[in-house]
Parts: C-alpha cells; structure tokens; sequence
RNA sequence: GUGGGUGUAGCUCAGUCGGUAGAGCACUGGGUUGUGAUCCCAGGUGUCGCGGGUUCAAGUCCCGUCACUCACCCCA
C-alpha cells in the first residue's frame, strides 16, 4: 500500500451515504431547538484558553488533560473549544444579549475537540447541537430545554434511550453537602487517585463505574437529599414540567457531569446500544458561570448533544432512511442528445428537481447501470430518434415503466412523476 | 496515561505442518445494431503495517516498533 495520508488520530471522515444521514440527524436536531424558538448562533471553534478554564472548571478532566491548546502568533493562548457553553456566554456577554429581552434562547452546532484516547463513539473531534436560555430561572425553562432534546432524540425515531435526572443544588446547599460528603469519603480506603479525585471533585467519585468503588460508595450521603428548600421546589417544579410535557424521566442522584458549572437541575440522555460511550447528551442549569465570565449574576439551563453518538445510535436502532443523491438522471445517447440533456438538467435544477447526468460517452448499458446506482427515481433517456421526432422517454427505475413525452414538456411531466 | 484484540487487494476475509498469495464483494468492458437490477465471459492491484532475527526458504516462528480498535479513566 502506498503511503498516503490518513485523518489525524480519533477524527471520523463522514462520506456518502452515512453522510446525508448524519446531515439528517444534525439538522433533525436543530430543526428542535428552532421549532422551540430558539435563535442560531455561530460561533469560532477556538477561543482565549481562559475562557476554558475559567468556565468550564479548574478540576475538570475536560480542562486538566483534554484540551487542544497553542500559543497563535501573538503568543496568545488559544484552546480549541471542547464544550459549547462558554462560547455561548461569551458571546451573549460581549455583545449584551442579556441586556435584551429575557431569556436569550440560543441554539448552534458545529465541531468541538478534546484530545482523549479514541474508542467507540469517542472521538477527538466531534460534533454537538445544543441550545441555551439565558437570563431567567424559571423551572419550567428547564423543563422546556429538556423536552427539546427529547423531541429532537424523538424525531430521528431514537426510541432505546432513557432521561436521567437529578439536581445538583446551588451555592447555598452544595457546599454543606460537598463538606459532608467529603467527610464519609474520606473514611474510605480509595486508592490514590480516586482520593485525589474526592478532594478535587468528591461528586465524581459516586459516578465510579468500578463495582468495589460503588460498593464502598453505596450509603454516601446523595446531594438530593440534602437539598435548599428553594432547590427542592426547584426541582420538584422541574419534575412536574416534565410530566405534563410527557417526557419520561427516571431519577439518578448519582449522576455527575464533567462540567463543573452545573448547578440545580441536571440530567443526561443515555442509550443503550453504544458500547461504553452511553451519554448520546447532556446538560442543566448554570447558576454561576455568567458572573464567572464577567458578565451579570444571571442563570442559564442548556444542553448539547451529540452528533456523532445520535447518528451511532440510530444505526444501531436501524431507524435511518434511505437517503438518495439525485430523482433524476439523464442517460443520453449520442453527442446531440448529450448536449440536449445537459440543458434539460440545467432546466430541471432551477426548477428544484435534483438532477444528474451519465457523463463519459459510456454504452447504454453502462449507462442504465450508472442510471441504477445513482439512486435516482427517474431516468430520462434521449436518442437520436427521439430528437427527430421531439420526444423524450421518462423512466421510472423501480418498475421498468417508460413512457414518452414531448421534449418541450420534459421538466412539467418530470415534476408530476416524482 | 493503563490494559486487551487486530494488521494480507478498494471493502470483508481465507491462507493447513514454514516452500515467493487466494476467494467473495466492489469496479470496468463485453454477451449483435436503443434499455439497468438476475445470469455468463473477460480484465487488475498487493513492499502480506514497518524494522530486525532464526532458516536453504518467513504472510506463517521469535524480538522490537507503529497504526488501528475495544475497554479503563473521562465524556457528547
């Protein structure tokens, strides 16, 4: 084999056909967040390294150990983003959208990057949708934020996943219970890193996927329990939101996510059919993290969710449809008729049809071979004869059924056939 | 960063006891002059991941290395 080049570690080339499919599941996605009203924002994939590491936390593995960052020729510090959120409030804080009406909703899409081992559905860059509404704390925003990713999951046809829920607590009530928490795990015999972990983030170790750790972690004291009265209402509102959306959800205290700026409500997407790399989305509400970057002590509540992970997850749902290129391909016979059909498929584009030609002066069954795979519904097939005599055959591929139509009505009789 | 698995044609893989490499699929053309999917015929490619070692002889055995992959950690 030839030395060629190859994609840089854990970034997945997207081609035809799983391309048009992954299109589908990102725009099926944003189609939700639209659908809720919420306005798109685009982003830079590359932001000041503070930023980062101010916003998404210190302790965090997404910060410590994850992240693409250089020094660009000003010798600034420059981190290609691996979350969306701090993008977001940057932005909202820069050009004063809290200064607006409130929320601000905002959705986007686009590429993010940690520089983590590959594995399944793990990648170093990936894509993500997510949404964020800004400025208010109301439980029933939070309750709208998750319907919305639970309407987006919905639409692709995912059925195989489950909502998973919990609340965090704010500045009041966590700090107690992190205290308390602490203090049981530090009766532990952890071993060295998780003991590092518990002093850095203690929550995390409850999210420990090893059986002896969750057996030692077993009666910790959970965060619910130990929740604020106004985190408590919080929450309970949030839960009966959820219900009268209709959107199931099952509670799991022990849940953790890799942010640190989750306060109150959190939850996550979980599907089963992916291997280790389950969350297929996740997000909550950020209490802090405006002031945190400068901006007013404001709330959000958002989410992002996983391109790659959705797209896994369907196919494994097998609940993808067919995605073809073209309805329409022109097989000419003979240089006059070529030069007619490119016209005519000029003709057929503006007119919305998608149109494709068998190019290279192939045979005719080459031609209907190519006209086959092209996926098209209808093949226009043009001679000799039929320029004589001012006509064109139209051919439905599936049955084999031709008919013959005036050349001057080609782009009509075309759009009543598809 | 730590473990396991796998590297042979574009893809999926076979290759026995060491004897200079095969199948299917895909692709291209043809099967009588204007009709595809089935069928038949024909056509091509490999530094067997890379580097060393053992041997008369290595895809095959040994050592090293790289890549990919799955899992841990972490997470979308």
């Amino acid at each position: 084999m030839r030395d060629v080049f190859s994609a840089p570690k854990g970034v997945p080339d997207y081609i035809p056909p799983t391309s048009a499919a992954f299109a589908h599941v990102r725009s099926t996605l944003t189609r939700a967040a639209e659908l809720a009203g919420y306005g798109y924002i685009e982003l830079p994939v590359f932001e000041d390294t503070a930023l980062f590491s101010r916003g998404v936390g210190e302790s965090t593995d997404v910060v410590t150990k994850e992240m693409y960052t250089f020094l660009d020729r000003g010798d600034r510090s420059i981190t290609l983003r691996p979350e969306g959120t701090a993008g977001v409030m940057r932005a909202v804080i820069e050009h004063s959208l809290d200064r607006g009406s409130l929320p601000a909703k905002l959705y986007y899409a686009g590429q993010f990057f940690r520089a983590e081992a590959p594995q399944a559905g793990r990648y170093r860059q990936f894509h993500q949708v997510g949404i964020e509404a800004i400025g208010i704390d109301d439980p029933a925003l939070d309750a709208e934020v998750i319907a919305v990713g639970d309407a987006g999951f919905r639409a692709i046809g995912l059925t195989g996943y489950r909502l998973e829920l919990t609340s965090l607590g704010d500045a009041n009530c966590r700090p107690a219970y992190r205290a308390l928490l602490q203090e049981f795990l530090a009766k532990l015999p952890l071993d060295e890193a998780t003991r590092t972990r518990a002093e850095l983030n203690p929550l995390r170790v409850l999210d420990d996927k090893r059986p002896e750790v969750r057996a030692l972690v077993a009666e910790a004291p959970l965060m619910v329990d130990h929740l604020c009265d106004a985190c408590r209402e919080h929450y309970e509102l949030v839960k009966g939101y959820l219900t009268e959306l209709g959107v199931k959800f099952v509670e799991n205290p022990r849940m953790v996510r890799g942010l640190d700026y989750y306060t109150k409500t959190t939850f996550e997407f979980v599907h089963d059919g992916l291997g280790a790399q389950s969350g297929i989305g996740g997000g909550g509400r950020y209490d802090g993290l405006m002031a945190q970057l400068g901006g007013q002590e404001l709330s959000g509540v958002g989410f992002g969710l996983g391109v790659d992970r959705a797209l896994l997850a369907a196919q494994a749902e097998g609940v993808l449809p067919e995605f073809s290129r073209v309805d329409v391909i022109g097989v000419p016979l003979g240089e006059a008729a070529r030069a007619r059909l490119v016209a005519i498929a000029g003709e057929l584009r503006a007119a919305g049809v998608r149109t494709d030609l068998v190019y290279g002066g192939r045979s005719m069954k080459a031609g209907f071979k190519a006209a086959d795979k092209s996926g098209a519904k209808l093949a226009l097939v043009l001679g000799e004869r039929d320029l004589e005599a001012g006509n064109i055959g139209v051919k439905t591929l599936a049955t084999g059924e031709q008919v013959t139509v005036p050349l001057a009505d080609v782009v009509e009789e075309v759009r009543k056939a598809l």
